[in-house]
Order: structure tokens, then C-alpha cells, then sequence
DNA sequence: CCCACATGAGACATTCGTGTCTCATGTGGG
DNA sequence: CCCACATGAGACACGAATGTCTCATGTGGG
């Protein structure tokens, strides 16, 4: 009977990554509920986003917490995240393509700190040895969340199974397209 | 005196990629003209839209065009169409993101035509034993689009030199992050 | 079984973006 | 130099989306 506020907003994330100019109607119904209600537990279409943008972080910073970036290996820690972002990213597209939030360069100082922590994962990877030097972290990460958003949507589409999501983006990002010679 | 069509929507493109929901008048300024003016030119938001639609799916086939796909290895073919498809980076990122466009399963049939051919690339990069098989030409085809829309996005915001846009992107989908044991 | 409460549907006023218009300005070409 | 014409600014009406409200419904807990 009572909404399942996390299912609405995973829906409407879902939604309003592809369609950003969907009316509080449209999410309404993709969430499969009534108008008023969508109002009565979001005030409006800005709290909607915020408290996309509110849980999409929130996702995010435990994902990373989960991952444990610090320990093993960096590609094993990348994996470790690719794999514990994946439930969040339809909410990871939405927010890295709409970053209309952010306006007048007053960036979410939350998004910052969470993006030195991936960034901190590619330097550490470097730095050790494992990843290239001459692809920048601030690039990898740029990248990363490119895939995780372009996986989304192509599970979303019916283009690449979810159960390859994973698979796909770690496979792509560490080790590229080309045939290696050690396989 | 006379309004550049051309750039007009080049930074329509580059403002609605990261915030879809601006208004035209947003839009207007953004392209340093008047409200009115970018209404004589483009007959409304929809028109607009659509506009941007054409000539990014005209950009897109030139760059496709100018690749020569079908030439040398499918490695270099690909550098190629990297390079081909820079200027219209900003282009395709808004392509890519707004598939509000193609409402009602409708998608334009252009746009399948286009994908078809960097989807064949990849099958024929597979095929000559270039490209790894475990990783689908869809979900390839999917990667590019999501890395072409970061590196835009990256050089906008300044995270990425522009200089840097082919390298970093043909590197990372080609090769990946992990530092392979052949260099 | 009944009541409290959340919901869906819909009415309503308001806000905001849109589309059209006019008019003054200024520039570029003849 | 002057005129034609594109532009910018702003006024205006219209329409769509929003936000608030009421009321009927139905369910879940006590």
C-alpha cells in the first residue's frame, strides 16, 4: 500500500536518465503510481532530483566503501567496484549526465570528494604499476563513469545482457578492445 | 552581423548534452544571440531539436565516410573514425544522452543505419582476429559512444586537454587501462 | 470487523516556458 | 552616404506543467 520511495526513485532515475524533460506525470506512471502521490512524498520536481542526487551518492560512497579500494590489487579493487556499483547505475547515468545540479560551477562538494577516491584508485594503480601512466586518472575516471552509464543503458535497452554488465565494463576498461598477444 | 547557424547549434548541442532541460532562452544566451533570433532560425524547440538531430547524424556519416572503414586493420580504421569524429563529439554526446528523440520505439532509422556500420567494424576487427570475441560488437559500439560522450564532456569541463581527446580515448577502448606486458 | 490512513483520480489556480509580435538599433552592402 | 535587413529587447497571449486541494476508494492493522 505505502510507496516504496527507493523503487520510485530508481525508476525515475532509469527514466529521466534517457528523457530528461519527462513531466512529474510521466514519472508518475513509470513508477506506477498517481501524480499526487509522487507529490506528496517529493515536493516537486527539484526535491525529486535532489533526492536522486542524494541517493545516488549515497549509493556511490557505499559502493566505494564496499570495494575496498585500498586492498589487493588495483584491478582487483576496480573490480570490486564495478561490481558493487552496478545495482546503482541507472542512478550513477543520471547524475553524471545531468549535472544541470550543479549549477553556477558550485559543484556538489559530496560528488568531489567521491570522485578523488576513484581518481586516488587509478594513481594508486600507476603508481604500483599496474595501469598505464599516460592515461590520467582524472580520464580513467571520466571513463569509468562513461561505461558504467553507457552499460546502463544498453542493459536498459536490451543490447547487453545485465548479467555481462559487469564483465563487459571491467573487461573494456582494463584491458581494451584489442586481442592481446598474452591470451 | 548575420547568425551562425553552425555554431549556434555547436553550443545548443554543448548546453543541452549537460543540462536538457534549458530553456530557449537559455539556449539563446548560451549562443550569445537574442531569444527572438534563435526563434526565426529554428521555429521552435522541437525544430531545434530536430535540427540538431540532422546534423549531428550528418556529421557522424561524413566522419564514417572519411574513416574508410573497410581500409586497413580494423585498429586503425577505428583511430581513424576517432579522429573523423572529434569535431562532432559534442554533437553525439547530445545524440547519445537525449534518445528522447526516438519516442515510441520509433528509433530513426539513420540512426540504426550508422550504428550498424561501427557495429560492423568491430565484428570485422573480431573476425580477422584483431579484436577480442568476448566482448560483443554491440556493447563495443555502446563503449565508443559512451567514451566519445566523456571525452566531450571531460575537454569541456577542462578535466582533459583537447589535444589529448583521440589518444585518450582510442587508447583506453583499444588497449584499456592495465599496462600490458608488451610495452 | 472497523477504523485510520495512504492512495488515485481529478479539479483548480498558478507559474513558467513558448511562440508571436512590434519597434528601435546598428551594421554591411550598394 | 544611405538603405535594406538582421538583430536585440521587450511586450503579450497562449499552453503546458506544476503545485495544491478535495473526495472517493481500498487496504492493512488493531
Amino acid at each position: 500500500m505505502t510507496v516504496d520511495r527507493d523503487q520510485v526513485l530508481r525508476t525515475a532515475a532509469a527514466l529521466l536518465s534517457r528523457k530528461a524533460t519527462a513531466t512529474m506525470d510521466e514519472v508518475a506512471r513509470a513508477a506506477g503510481i498517481g501524480r499526487a502521490t509522487l507529490h506528496r512524498h517529493f515536493a516537486g520536481r527539484h526535491s525529486l532530483v535532489k533526492a536522486l542526487e542524494d541517493l545516488g551518492i549515497k549509493e556511490f560512497e557505499a559502493a566505494l566503501e564496499a570495494a575496498r579500494l585500498d586492498d589487493g590489487t588495483a584491478e582487483d579493487a576496480l573490480r570490486r567496484l564495478i561490481a558493487e556499483v552496478e545495482p546503482a547505475a541507472p542512478l550513477l547515468a543520471f547524475l553524471v549526465t545531468e549535472n544541470q545540479l550543479f549549477e553556477g560551477d558550485q559543484m556538489h562538494e559530496g560528488w568531489n570528494r567521491l570522485d578523488a577516491r576513484v581518481s586516488a584508485l587509478f594513481r594508486r594503480g600507476q603508481e604500483q604499476g599496474e595501469f598505464r601512466i599516460d592515461l590520467t586518472p582524472a580520464w580513467l575516471t571520466e571513463a569509468l563513469y562513461g561505461l558504467v552509464g553507457a552499460g546502463a543503458w544498453s542493459v536498459q535497452e536490451g543490447r547487453v545482457a545485465a548479467k555481462d554488465f559487469q564483465y563487459m565494463i571491467a573487461e573494456l576498461l582494463l584491458g581494451g578492445a584489442r586481442r592481446s598477444v598474452e591470451q
